[in-house]
DNA sequence: GACGTTTTCTGATCCAGATCAAGAGGCCGT
DNA sequence: ACGGCCTCTTGATCTGGATCAGAAAACGTC
């Protein structure tokens, strides 16, 4: 048992780091992260971690405060990947036993019906978890497959669930996890016209960029047209004529899926305009 | 103190008990509910407890092994109600502190945005839980409406979190209560005809009416057609014309808003055909 | 039980977005 | 470079459901 000594206090940090990432910066502060290249120097002197192998832990600033030894984070949160564009993360209908957080790439979940016919149901951007919608149902409900060249963090659930039992702030954020996918869901379930839809994803995928530290103004859309417009409940061919039609008035530059954002004011008024 | 002595236990155990309860009958088994009349003599003969107070308890027949005292039930856990239909049991933007149970009656959880357009997001029935969605943001998100004469349950989230941080069982219910949201958000996420969208929505309140322990086939729909319609993304018309043809073919009858579902099979059937 | 209000139903028309149908690039492997 | 395979774009037409309009029930109230 030697060998395990300290794992458990070890691994409550490392849960816990990793959920206060994927929460990001829009709860409460007490972050001083620096949005610089990928080899961040840790902000206390304790030592200097390179962060090229979690995106997720640097994009939040939280390692500076432990530094506790990496080769514990990676006992209880595995490292997997690289999942190449097109590969499943997980299928639907197989047991539930690992969250997911997205560390580099882009993954899309799809709930296929018996007739064949799929729904996109989320794209998850680095920093952000995965899985959630499989703890009740005991199995994936979804699949989760990777739009391009993806790593990620496996965290077993039950491990996670254990630590967050005993550490009040781990089952805080949890909860907190939880409960803003839910509104996720909810604001995305907002009728509107197909033009609404589209600058509401194209607002929602620039937050959620800034949010890890990127550009809100410039991305890369990792998603075919065709995942977007079933994801928005489009027709692919009306997604591409929509941006062209942004991009006819000024409020997008879109090249092939390199987004730039040139008036998101606009585009937040237009979310506002009734379907006229 | 010696006021309070047990007070933690018992609060524990009451807790768990509603979330259990919210949890229904699809989870793992171990219940010996009795759906028969609504008072309802405990299994154990520790003591007959009446169930008018809470339609949470009774559904699913947890209070037997226990029947500590319900005086300590209600300090974790307020009634409140009832509220008459139009009523709000919280408005959106208040501060969150207390999830809801409805026990009796029914609420909608409803969205309006800044032109003063709602967007219908939810049904709750009794047995379920209404507020997860206000964890994170730490304010209500929607409105909460009574559309019948309702009563609730109020359960203090810091109380509830608080017990769930001792109790395993606690917190795996809370985790499994919000990810069941998730996945029924993502469920209704799909894009379907008119029809399709429809008929799920009887074959879903069907299915939470029978968890509850009442007839699938006979039930009375307690929001307007103008709320179904918003709710379903379609036009009020529209609902109105659909369930004259589900009438016409023989699929329900449906007086009023009195529902009787002839041929769930079929309308189940229904589900699964193209939009053609 | 008559009256005003709200909800529900039915019919006629209209339109946003789907579908059908070609092209036009891109990207990869040979 | 070449060809094959996607993905994306653009145009023409079609249609499911919205919208407009009004009648008929249902409901509560005095």
């Amino acid at each position: 048992m030697a060998g395990m000594r300290g794992a458990a206090t070890v691994s409550r940090r490392a849960a816990e780091a990793l959920l206060e990432c994927a929460h990001a910066r829009n709860g409460p502060p007490a972050m001083s992260a620096k949005s610089s290249a990928c080899v961040l120097p840790v902000p206390g002197a304790a030592g200097v971690v390179t962060c090229e192998r979690c995106a997720l832990v640097r994009a939040c600033g939280v390692a500076g405060n432990g530094s506790v030894a990496f080769a514990d984070v990676h006992q209880l949160v595995e490292d997997v990947g690289p999942f190449r564009g097109g590969q499943y993360i997980f299928r639907a209908g197989e047991p539930f036993r690992n969250l997911y957080a997205v560390k580099s790439g882009t993954i899309k979940t799809v709930q296929t019906d018996a007739e064949g016919r799929a729904q996109v149901l989320g794209f998850h951007l680095p920093g952000e978890v995965v899985g959630l919608e499989a703890v009740d149902p005991g199995v994936y409900p979804v699949d989760g497959v990777a739009l391009e060249s993806t790593r990620l963090c496996r965290l077993p659930f039950d491990a996670v669930s254990h630590v967050a039992q005993r550490e009040a702030a781990v089952q805080q954020q949890l909860f907190r996890l939880f409960s803003r996918a839910i509104g996720q869901h909810e604001s995305r379930s907002w009728d509107s016209g197909a033009d609404q839809r589209l600058a509401a994803f194209l607002l929602d995928l620039s937050a959620r960029y800034a949010q890890r530290g990127l550009s809100p103004q410039v991305f890369h859309l990792a998603m075919p047209r065709s995942d977007i417009a079933n994801f928005l409940h489009l027709a692919p061919e009306t997604v591409s004529r929509l941006l062209a039609r942004f991009r006819e008035r000024g409020l997008v530059d879109i090249i092939g899926r390199e987004v730039h954002l040139l008036a998101p004011a606009r585009l937040r008024m237009l979310l506002a305009e009734a379907a006229a």
